[in-house]
DNA sequence: CGAAATCTTGATAACGTTCAATATTCGTGG
DNA sequence: CCACGAATATTGAACGTTATCAAGATTTCG
């Protein structure tokens, strides 16, 4: 089907945060529904559209062939996934729990941008998001302990999926172990540290996935052992 | 000074390959030189210009505010870095050995860019491949175990500075440390290990950074010790 | 030339993994 | 709708990989 964006009052809000640009393009677009834990694609196969959740949560991931996996990103109800900007997806992508998406065919993007360079530019600011994203996911999954780690994924959730305070987590103990280069014990074991500092609270949720953010700025405290201490700096740019 | 980069020879050539479109473009450019261990630019300072390395070797890289560093990449003769398609610059760069760069007013290529759509498909393309290199090392940072992450900065590097089958690595352990989430002491141990297994050898250079790789497959052998097992999959996409 | 930096190697320790057992819940099929 | 197997989460104990601490050898470069 066609849809013209502007034009849609249910589709044009929701994208405009996203798309910017495209919200005067022509393009085709539907809505699909995965059920929990299916794939929506696969790494490297042909990338022919890109998604954008509705409702639901979606992980990214890769895997290496004796089967570790290292999730790169969830991706939440507005969240734009499977922009790879080339012929083949770079990840495979799996619906958490039973999800919504809508997807837009990427040739009829492509053929937009052609003239209009305003799209173009869109999808350049969300690679740049997506970019942004990963270079501080590589500073964590590079520099800090498995405490720091939980922790920092707990305020990047609380940011993206509090309702009243409270996080929901739609993904469980393992899945947050692949994101943070964890396992899933290790995971289970820092909650249990963070709660019984005081620094979050469990709802009496029968998995332990509601949880409440009692002391952000504690969450915040890094906690490395000495582990490197590198401070001097120089200045001094020579022109040539 | 200004420059047509579409009539001078000398820089069209070195530009083309990454720039693309912008052949045509008038761009306010020029070259500058900093010695070993200088600063390029900080982080979060703004983002005046983008950069192009001629001659040498730098490294851009993220802080803790304890000291802890987080290495993003390396970048040599022909790479462009500094590309943050934002006003501030999200890593800080410096000159790992004396190095010459080319730099381009980011101003003048965005005056350029507005009626310039190639010019913009530059930038996503440039910014794509940055993504791309990003989410490898992602899964480096995340599954791998220390000789794994060795062995395939080594195979990166074998694929991007060798010279006559030689690899003359311009920076020292401890910045090979900070790129791979390790210590020095631990890079420096598993350079030891894959040189017993026969897989490297090293140039008799003072500083153990001429490298030659005598067994590029023993270097792309797995070693988790069995770090998950995962192993269903409808079908199974892997990176190896 | 000499102080600082670099690299290697060894000994010890710690953080996080691995292995294992249990409890609870989910969700699918009878 | 209940029951039962599979999935999820927690916790404990032991182990192992990698960090930490330390010392020494060599080289760089100011």
């Amino acid at each position: 089907m066609f849809i013209n964006l502007s034009t849609d009052p249910n589709i044009k809000p929701r994208l405009v945060g996203e798309l910017g640009d495209l919200s005067h393009a022509q393009v085709s677009s539907g809505e699909f529904k995965y059920g929990r834990g299916t794939e929506i694609f696969g790494e490297a196969e042909p990338a022919d559209y890109i998604y954008q959740v509705i409702e639901g949560a979606v992980r990214t991931y890769k895997l290496l062939s004796d089967g570790r996996r290292q999730i790169g990103a969830f991706h939440l109800p507005g969240d734009i996934f499977g922009l790879d900007n080339g012929d083949f997806h770079r990840f495979t992508a799996e619906a958490i729990v039973d999800t919504t998406v809508r997807l837009v065919k990427r040739q009829s993007l492509e053929r937009v941008a052609k003239s209009d360079p305003g799209l173009i530019l869109s999808l350049l600011t969300m690679t740049t998001a997506n970019l942004r994203h990963v270079e501080n996911h590589i500073l964590l999954l590079g520099c800090t302990t498995a405490r720091e780690r939980v922790a920092a994924f707990l305020l990047e959730m609380n940011g993206r999926l509090t309702s009243a305070g409270v996080i929901a987590l739609p993904m469980g103990r393992r899945d947050i172990a692949d994101y943070l280069g964890l396992t899933l014990e290790t995971v289970s074991r820092m909650f249990g540290a963070l709660e019984r500092k005081g620094h979050l609270k469990f709802l009496d949720d029968s998995r332990q996935r509601q949880i409440v953010i009692l002391n952000a700025a504690g969450l915040t405290e890094l906690d490395a052992p000495r582990k490197h201490r590198r401070l001097k700096r120089k200045h001094t740019p020579s022109v040539g």
